[in-house]
DNA sequence: AGCAGAGCGGAACGATCCGTTCCAGTGCTA
DNA sequence: TAGCACTGGAACGGATCGTTCCGCTCTGCT
């Protein structure tokens, strides 16, 4: 934050970093398999000005899911101090459908080869979701079929849910992550059908393409 | 189904028919953009096989999508026969979702023109949905601020849910499906945030390419 | 003041992909 | 046996896209 006062060239080319990362993210979540190009296009600048900071587009896409994970982790790091564990679910989910964070980790998976640190991000994610599901389950709100892989799943749902313009995408996910909460925290009903969803069984974006 | 029997090249002609059909279902279903010849080479035909049949790809497109919708249409007739209200409901979404109807509509819009009679099938379907929301409505079951537009949105949520195996993406569906219609029975809770879906919000992507 | 070069825009290139056409072969059907 | 409906798949032409490259601008240092 501090180089956005940085004058000239030098503070200009801080500024792009920033203004190339919202493009990509912009654009990359209207269409996973848009061209660099568009990219440039969006952020105002020139091609050279993506090749300078990316060496290719698969570094710039994995940068880009990394920081989505990030978030992700972050969003639950929050959520852990948060002493109502049905409220830390909830808001948690609700952080990372607003941050829109899932459509861009899942949508470009499979487009570059992870590197170790994201596995390792990846597992600690995991473990933050499974500590927030644990304690939603002790609190008693959270219906006692549910399970941590139910999160991304869910998420998934939110995720799909996409209109033209950004402010009613957001709206209209929060309405159906709140139908989704609904459903799992009402405890009387029938168990769900069929078999949970198991650790790994969406991981199959992730072989390198 | 009474030429499956014929013999020689007819038959096989014949047979190619729904052969190619199925294909391309299940190649369009797994990526919408996938190349013509992927259809040919799952089918185990030649692309002559292809082009003798749809003049383009943008009409197989065009068949497969407007099937989905009588698919869609011919559901929603067999749950309006249904006495209880809320097992028309329930049933109708998951026969949908089990067909895998929705994927394809939806992620094909966009790639073809449609026609004249695609416009009316698709009213005479959001009537449909209409009619069975109204009854749910009626019975009580239905928490009291769900819309007809829920009905697209919710088949959107269960489309996203896709695995490797055919079979698990099937069962999964049918669990979050399950979760969803939870949300949708438990009236008591606050209602829904933000203003529902409105009619048409969902059909930007029906502009010609 | 002048210069070296960081940073930039965008044209150009080469590779890939894909829809469509075309042609030669095959085996019914009459 | 002659004709033809049907087929497989190679070939073509156009489009797309990632990447490179060149010439320019403007800055920060000397």
């Amino acid at each position: 934050m501090s180089e956005t006062a940085l004058p000239g060239r030098r503070g200009q080319a801080a500024r792009n970093d920033v203004v190339i990362l919202d493009a990509a993210r912009d654009v990359f979540l209207l269409d996973p398999k848009a061209p660099i190009s568009a990219v440039a296009e969006r952020a105002g600048v020139g091609i050279s000005a993506l090749y300078r900071r990316y060496p290719s587009k698969e570094f710039l896409l994995c940068r880009l899911c990394h920081d989505g994970l990030r978030r992700f982790i972050s969003e639950a790091e929050a959520s852990a101090g948060e002493p109502d564990a049905w409220a830390a679910l909830a808001g948690f989910l609700g952080r990372v459908v607003e941050a829109d964070v899932h459509s861009l980790t899942v949508h470009l998976a499979g487009t570059f080869t992870p590197t170790d640190e994201m596995g390792a991000d990846a597992r600690r994610a995991n473990e933050l979701a499974a500590g927030l599901v644990a304690r939603a389950h002790e609190s008693g709100r959270l219906r006692r079929d549910a399970v941590t892989e139910d999160v991304g799943m869910i998420l998934e749902c939110c995720a799909a849910i996409r209109v033209e313009d950004p402010v009613r995408t957001s709206e209209l996910r929060r309405r159906y992550l709140a139908l989704l909460l609904e459903g799992l925290a009402s405890g009387d009903g029938p168990d769900l059908p069929g078999p949970p969803p198991r650790p790994g069984e969406m991981n199959g974006r992730w072989r390198p393409s």
